[in-house]
DNA sequence: GACAAACTTGACGGGTGCGTCATCTTGGCC
DNA sequence: GGCCAAGATGACGCACCCGTCAAGTTTGTC
């Protein structure tokens, strides 16, 4: 995505393996002890590297957590903000972005982990990159929806903070089904909302 | 609450005062630098105390923070379960308990705080007196009012987590607002899920 | 006021983590 | 094969925290 596809030199190839390796240490690290409790020592043990080595490719624990959700957060991010912006009708705008949303989490659950995991420290500590932008930008999405007509008029703060609650817990309930249930997940996301949504617009 | 009403003598007196302290003191450091993160000595620079004073009242930092999550989570579990057990409609089911879980938070912010930060801890290493706990008599409740003809038809599991989520994260934007505003939030709330039920039941 | 029990204090030993750096190893190049 | 630069290694010094405990202080009692 950003070095040169070509010169796959031996050097470079540890290089990157290296790192891979750190990040996936990292990842189950941080998704088992927690942010806080975890150290660059415990990060490295689940490598095959030597503590100095972990300063070569970061600088500390933080930069590692960083790394971490910059390279997948953004993803789940991007995806459904493109598939609620894609939506020409009401139904779309949340069905679409719940089968996004979902069908990630079921492709990526140990990622999902982490985040559960570190909710707390991401929402107070790194806000910009992940949830706390998540949820600002589905608000704004739904401002827009509204204006445009395609949503009834509601309380879009509160609409937001509702849609991405129930992301998260009903996320966490769909992983644990086997098969993960996506289409289930996202039809009942879906009804709960338009359900919602109408009752909301029609009284008060 | 458990101390014997009389007898405030001065030794009792200090020691209540003390164990309050560093409870206090625990909270703020728990809800600031999260659980995996903080230690003992952080929680003892917040009070006048010396460090070995700490464990004349707990073992470790587990324990106090069990402490605060007893003393304190297991008064909203309970209120919001007795006014969804009071209910006799629909309405009052979601309504009620909706309305009993933003006035607590309300009422006590820090609280709230607290658990926020700690979220993914609490569920992970402290299940049982909180939030996982907290879903699952939600879900059984759910049931008994589905098998009581109170509530349609659902996906109780699903539901469960979707109103957790939403009052977690409404929760959030509630506490925000100047001032909290626990009518609007349970009136949200409560049209969001009567809907969104209506719309499940109905279909599918 | 004197005495014992209850409690507090803070220094201590043991342990661990952090980030650095001199040294060794490996890969690229002629 | 020989040389140099890039990178890996792990021991080191420093800092901090944990839980304990001997010594000091306060409280209750006679």
């Amino acid at each position: 995505m950003s070095a040169p596809p070509a010169a796959p030199s031996r050097r470079e190839a540890t290089k990157q393996a290296n790192r891979a390796a750190i990040l996936a240490a990292a990842r189950e690290v941080f998704a088992d002890l927690g942010y806080g409790a975890a150290g660059v020592r415990d990060i490295v043990r689940g490598t095959a590297l030597a503590s100095g080595t972990f300063y070569n490719y970061f600088p500390d624990k933080e930069a590692v957590f960083r790394a971490l959700l910059e390279e997948s957060v953004a993803e789940a991010r991007a995806l459904t903000r493109a598939a609620r912006q894609a939506a020409g009708s009401l139904e779309d705008f949340v069905a679409g972005a719940y089968r996004a949303y979902f069908g990630f989490l079921a492709a990526d659950p140990q990622l999902f982990d982490l985040v559960r995991r570190n909710a707390g420290t991401i929402s107070t500590q790194f806000a910009e990159p992940s949830f706390g932008l998540s949820i600002a930008e589905l608000e704004e999405d739904l401002r827009a929806a509204v204006a445009a007509g395609t949503i009834p008029e509601h309380d879009a703060a509160y609409m937001a903070a509702a849609m991405v609650g129930t992301a998260f817990e009903v996320g966490v309930r769909m992983v644990q089904r086997d098969p993960p249930d996506v289409a289930g997940a996202t039809h009942f996301a879906t009804e709960l909302f338009l359900g919602g949504m109408g009752r909301l617009a029609s009284r008060s």
